[in-house]
DNA sequence: AGCACGCCGACT
DNA sequence: GTCGGCGTGCTC
């Protein structure tokens, strides 16, 4: 019989770990071993994260550790360390942080069919000599190092990925790649698979338990050499990982906003410091994060400027929406209030020329909804507070919670005037291009119509076979995707995102308007027409220009005069109730703590500032009332202390109201 | 997260 | 009477 306790992290929503004696079989266990403990009244899963000599755990009445888990081997010692952080940085309950690295089911040996297998390996096409010189510096060190890929649209980073991998499988190990969700196609896996013929597990959200569990093993077991996956593919252990690539790094999809509120970008960079190996990030619009990094010289920058096969950058255009609309106060036009002369004629010479083209509403907050033209009043859903959005001719829906009911004749506020649509939406625009180009064949790509894999891969397969002329879309369309025949991309309205009460929002907009420019001419030179009310917005200046470097300078100057990250680091604490009043008060206790807390404490005197309590964005969601309280700081440890602080004990906190950690955050709704 | 406990309405 | 609805609190 092994002497002493255990330490364990068990599956639970707990804040510590809990204390337990070793196992009637008296089997030793080393630290990251699964096993299966008693709590309460029901078995749980948990992991080893020490031993102690002695027995001696206060009140507590210690229970024996029921065995190991057989169906769980032992985790590596660098994904202990590393998920270890991970719990600590985002204040996450440990036990749940090490559960979720294991498949949902048990093992099995049937043979999974995720990925197609191919016999026959393509072989590489020739490097350009940026990739050729980028793969040179990349290969000259095997120890951990975060390399920047910044590339523009068309630059063939994918196939300096390829390259990589080649040399990491060549040397016996394995290789990570991580993708947004969006970006994780079926087109992209196969090309990656044509490379390394039955040799690539893949793992992502929309994969059945049973798939998920099998890529899994698949990819533990060393059987498939590399992992392609969305961010959740970070938590699958591999033995013997020499190289972590992620493409499209400065994607918010990468951060986990429920649950564990990880960033998958800076999750990775741990790992692979815990690792020891090179990670690559990659992007065309790199982050202002990752750009800052490379400014103080703790990332290596990579840069590709050139377009494979010498394709031209696109032209891009603007278009002066208040000079447009001062022309048709003079002579009216045909032509929908949305769509400019310029970027109507454009449309008309790529039609008759039998080219694709594709136009981007970036939705949010122009969303169609409807309005009483007698008294102003638009239908809010009675969970949110927000006003419904418009579907087909009559079904009013709430984009957040999925609340639905039918338009109503007569406005229910003033009895008198009917409901009407109001703003611009992908289906207004769709009708508008039908009654303009009635032979055109069109497609939309929204959530709307394509909710699933399947109906991605099919909208596609139609553009790769141009069995479509127009493409209609929001920004859903403007990441990875990769259209031979597209050449005129027209930005209805470039505005929508200028004023998003988001400290990231300009950010945002110059990477969605560079990202969507990338679309156009990857055959031959593109057209790209931002549409405008604000021609003079530095992300529009800078996007035109391509002047990446430029825009992040004025950027990054900017966050730093404002205490906004990269230099500051923020948390936003939540708090969420049933009952308005109680969650207000709740709030404000939270707030009253948090000033104290601060005034107590020289350390966080100067460099902290606290924000709130203010009602949340969406102030009501799913019938629950929301509140937020911001805290900055000039040091990521400081902040995760004074969080810390005022998190333990939870004592102070009404029942009824709950308080949620979100570090570094990305969404401020 | 689960699971028990406890306090209220409503049903054979 | 007791069945079951879910708010509350605890787990070594």
């Amino acid at each position: 019989m092994t002497p002493g306790s255990y330490r364990v992290a068990v599956n639970a929503p707990l804040r510590e770990v809990l204390t337990y004696l070793p196992p009637e079989s008296g089997e030793a266990l080393g630290r990251g071993q699964s096993v299966m403990v008693p709590l309460g009244q029901r078995r749980a899963h948990g992991v080893v994260v020490g031993h102690d000599e002695n027995v001696s755990n206060g009140p507590y009445q210690l229970k024996a550790i029921y065995g190991a888990s057989e169906q769980r081997p032992p985790l590596p010692k660098a994904y202990m360390t590393w998920l270890e952080w991970l719990s600590s940085y985002y204040i996450h309950p440990l036990g749940q942080v090490l559960d979720s690295v294991f498949p949902p089911l048990a093992r099995n040996s049937r043979p999974s069919t995720v990925v197609k297998d191919h016999r026959v390996r393509i072989p590489p096409p020739p490097l350009t000599a940026e990739q050729q010189s980028v793969l040179g510096s990349l290969a000259e060190n095997k120890d951990f190092q975060v390399h920047l890929l910044h590339g523009v649209t068309g630059s063939g980073k994918t196939e300096v990925y390829l390259h990589l991998l080649e040399d990491v499988v060549a040397a016996g190990k394995q290789g990570l790649v991580l993708v947004p969700e969006i970006a994780l196609t079926p087109q992209l896996i196969e090309r990656f698979s044509r490379r390394f013929p039955g040799q690539i597990a893949v793992l992502h959200s929309h994969l059945t338990p049973r798939e998920k569990t099998n890529q899994w093993w698949q990819a533990v077991t060393k059987d498939k050499k590399i992992l392609i996956g969305a961010r959740s593919a970070l938590f699958c252990p591999l033995n013997d990982l020499g190289l972590i690539i992620l493409d499209e790094e400065h994607e918010p999809s990468y951060k986990q906003d429920e649950k564990l509120k990880y960033h998958a970008r800076d999750a990775a960079i741990v790992l692979a410091r815990a690792l020891n190996i090179p990670i690559v990030l990659g992007s065309a619009t790199p982050s202002l994060e990752s750009w800052n990094n490379v400014v103080q010289s703790k990332f290596v920058l990579h840069t590709m400027a050139q377009r494979v096969n010498a394709r031209a950058m696109p032209d891009i255009q603007v278009v002066d929406l208040r000079a447009e609309k001062q022309t048709r106060r003079d002579t009216p036009s045909r032509l929908p209030f949305w769509l400019s002369q310029r970027l109507y004629e454009e449309l008309q010479a790529v039609f008759s020329k039998n080219e694709q083209a594709a136009l981007f509403l970036n939705r949010r907050g122009v969303a169609q909804t409807a309005q009483c033209k007698a008294c102003g009043f638009a239908p809010e859903c009675p969970n949110c507070s927000v006003s419904l959005t418009l579907h087909g001719l009559s079904h009013l829906v709430c984009h957040f919670c999925d609340y639905s009911e039918r338009l109503v004749e007569i406005c229910t506020n003033c009895k008198e005037g009917p409901l009407e649509p109001l703003g611009l939406g992908t289906e207004k625009i769709e009708a508008d291009m039908a009654a303009l180009f009635p032979a055109i064949r069109m497609a939309r790509a929204d959530r709307d119509e394509v909710q699933n894999r399947a109906q991605l891969e099919d909208l596609i397969s139609t553009m790769e076979k141009r069995e479509v002329d127009l493409l209609i879309g929001t920004q859903m369309i403007a990441k990875g995707l990769d259209f031979p025949y597209l050449n005129l991309v027209g930005l209805v309205l470039a505005d929508v995102g200028f004023h998003w009460p988001d400290f990231r929002a300009s950010e945002r907009s110059f990477q969605l308007m560079t990202q969507v420019s990338g679309r156009s001419g990857r055959q031959s030179p593109g057209r790209v027409i931002i549409q405008t009310y604000n021609p003079q917005h530095a992300s529009i200046e800078y996007t035109v220009r391509g002047d990446f470097k430029g825009f992040a300078q004025l950027e990054l100057d900017e966050r730093q005069v404002l205490h906004y990250p990269p230099f500051w680091r923020m948390a936003m604490m939540r708090i969420q109730g049933v009952d308005p009043d109680n969650t207000k008060q709740a709030a404000q206790l939270l707030a009253r703590r948090a000033q104290t807390l601060q005034a107590q404490n020289p350390k966080y005197a100067e460099n902290l500032q606290i924000l709130g309590p203010a009602q949340a964005p969406l102030f009501k969601l799913r019938a629950k009332y929301r509140y937020q309280v911001m805290i900055k700081c000039d040091s990521a440890q400081r902040l995760n202390h004074f969080c810390r602080q005022i998190l333990t004990p939870l004592t102070w906190l009404p029942s009824g109201a709950k308080v949620q950690v979100d570090i570094d955050p990305f969404q401020m709704l």
